[in-house]
DNA sequence: CGTTACACCTGAGGGC
DNA sequence: TGCCCTCAGGTGTAAC
């Protein structure tokens, strides 16, 4: 589920529910390559932490603690963070019960998909990262250590200009949209945001990276930024598989323009019918007459 | 070095 | 009902 609206949705909901607040005990499931570092390290080394706060950078999740260590994490496809069991929500800071969402009071049980769950000293909710395909991670990192997959990132896709896009596209052959989805670019977009901004920006996603203007560049990277504003807006409803009672999708239809629109009509009224194509492994889909 | 193919996992949905 | 196939919002790595 998670693109950069989507982790910094997250952030915003959780980071009440972390900050401040110190670790009484840690659960997790067994060590896998979920673990960047193992989990029975995490259990060791988190326990008695007090966070201090919950950072973002790209689709990557930094909480720094007391100790100076940053617990990073990082949610792939199917990962879940959120807030559950609260046992004595009165216990709280009035910021931490704020944050707390009526539906996300109930019990929660814990099953083979949790892999990490943190319990705290104050009794409050506990928080759970849950991923079913465990293309998440979880790192934790000494006072001053690095590790490559976050030293790597690009400018973050909220804050860049245009220029940094302009300055990676100019010698490449791939396709802009390949472009786009590498984070050492740009740092956040992924594969809906992607096809979105294009679309917006009118430029074909399989246009080569060189071929595409320093104006065009600055186009896309605006266009991207206002699209995951708009997301975080709504909540990063517009993009979530959640599914209201009712069954509809919500948010979703009314906000995508071209991904996963196949052979429906382009929102722009040209006529023309979403095209899909494969770029990179990826699913990809645009406006034939829109997009240049 | 740039680019591409594949691997890592689980679950949902469609066709038969 | 069950089987088999494809697809999924991500990314590290091996190989060309």
């Amino acid at each position: 589920m998670p693109e950069l609206p989507e982790v910094e949705v997250t952030r915003r909901g959780i980071a009440p529910l972390l900050e401040k607040r110190t670790i009484a005990a840690v659960h997790t499931t067994a060590s896998s390559y979920f673990f960047l570092t193992p989990p029975r390290i995490l259990r060791k080394r988190l326990r008695g932490r007090r966070v201090l706060a919950l950072t973002r950078h790209g689709k990557y999740l930094r909480a720094s603690l007391d100790s100076g260590e940053t617990l990073v994490l990082h949610l792939g496809m199917t990962g879940q963070l959120f807030a559950a069991g609260a046992t004595s929500v009165r216990l709280l800071s009035a910021r931490a019960r704020a944050a707390l969402e009526p539906e996300e009071q109930p019990a929660f049980r814990p099953d083979l998909h949790t892999h990490l769950r943190l319990s705290f000293r104050d009794g409050g909710p506990e928080v759970v990262f849950r991923d079913v395909r465990k293309f998440g991670k979880v790192l934790l990192l000494a006072p001053g250590g690095t590790d490559p997959r976050v030293e790597k990132l690009g400018v973050d896709a909220l804050a860049a200009t245009g220029e940094e896009l302009f300055a990676a596209a100019r010698r490449r052959r791939i396709p802009i949209k390949t472009l786009l989805l590498d984070q050492s670019v740009l740092a956040g977009i992924g594969n809906i945001y992607a096809d979105e901004g294009l679309f917006l920006a009118g430029v074909r996603p399989t246009r080569p990276s060189r071929r595409v203007s320093r104006a065009r560049c600055r186009a896309v990277a605006a266009a991207c930024r206002r699209v995951m504003l708009r997301s975080i807006e709504t909540g990063g409803s517009s993009i979530s598989d959640y599914v209201s009672p009712s069954g509809s999708d919500g948010a979703y239809q009314d906000e995508r323009r071209v991904y996963a629109r196949t052979g429906r009509l382009c929102r722009n009224g040209c006529g023309a019918r979403i095209r899909r194509v494969v770029l990179g492994q990826r699913a990809t889909h645009y406006c034939p007459k829109c997009q240049t």
